[in-house]
DNA sequence: TAATATTGTTATGCATAATAACATAAATTA
DNA sequence: TAATTTATGTTATTATGCATAACAATATTA
């Protein structure tokens, strides 16, 4: 039982960050089930809820997804009954999203949910350490913007 | 143009590893691509170049991917000649793993050019800021053993 | 008004990832 | 030794994530 060597791709800021979030990723997957939904269709929820009104192009910017993607997740929510698309008056192009009481009642269920699971993961980590780890994160995310 | 609010999410640290994560691996697919690599198929190079003569079976251990999803993985890599599978005596089941020439040439290539583009993405980042980040990551990886 | 851009949509394909079922071979145990 | 269990690699299948092309309806602009 000799270790595998990785130390090539543990040179690479990217297998590390694949690594951790393929840890998180399988745990919020497993919290998200029992409530039926996945991490696109809970993103979309979440940010319906906090910001209703948007409408499918902006929301498709915000999750970084291509818009023909966020039909699906979309269709899927309002077959739910946990959103609604409302026709706009001043532009009949877009639909304004909106959550529906049971939206708002399943975002505010799987919130807790998940806040206690990414807390009981993340429980023998420093909170310091992930505030530290959250600010580079911010800056690479924002590494994009800066390229060409 | 007001902004879109994603302060809930923000609470979650894997938001923030994802949202990151896929600045990191767009530009690594495109860095990837010229060699006709995706990022599996050159996570698997690298680990066989290093670790020669493993089996699929540790590979996908190591890879954190199911055995099946790795046969074609591997199955490409020996149709372009860039690794060997090689019975082995002593267990007849499996195969040791082995880069060609052209497999360890092409993992030389690809090492300069994927570690100049992840310098070039991440070189507005303080590297102690970076190595604290890991540290980190690596405590996150880790934490999926002390799971239930 | 004519040309261009935007919004949502359908269709399609590729990449990643999980599971079930299987043949072959090895290891275990009865 | 024989029977059972386990390990390795494989095929097939499915779900999910993600990107592009093409389009109709509507808005914007030149």
């Amino acid at each position: 039982m000799n270790k595998i060597n990785d130390d090539t791709l543990r040179r690479f800021v990217g297998y590390h960050l694949k690594r951790s979030f393929n840890v998180i990723q399988s745990d919020l997957i497993e919290t998200l089930r029992p409530f039926d939904l996945r991490m696109l269709t809970y993103s979309a929820l979440v940010l319906i809820v906090d910001n209703p009104g948007l409408n499918q192009s902006r929301l498709s910017q915000i999750m970084d997804i291509e818009r023909p993607n966020l039909v699906v997740i979309i269709d899927e929510l309002e077959e739910r009954e946990l959103i609604t698309r409302d026709r706009v008056p001043s532009d009949r192009r877009s639909y304004a999203l909106h959550p529906t009481e049971a939206g708002r009642a399943l975002y505010r269920e799987t919130l807790d949910a998940v806040t206690q699971h990414e807390e009981k993961l993340l429980s023998g980590i420093a909170p310091e350490k992930l505030e530290q780890m959250i600010a580079t994160l911010k800056l690479i995310e924002a590494a994009k913007q800066g390229q060409a």
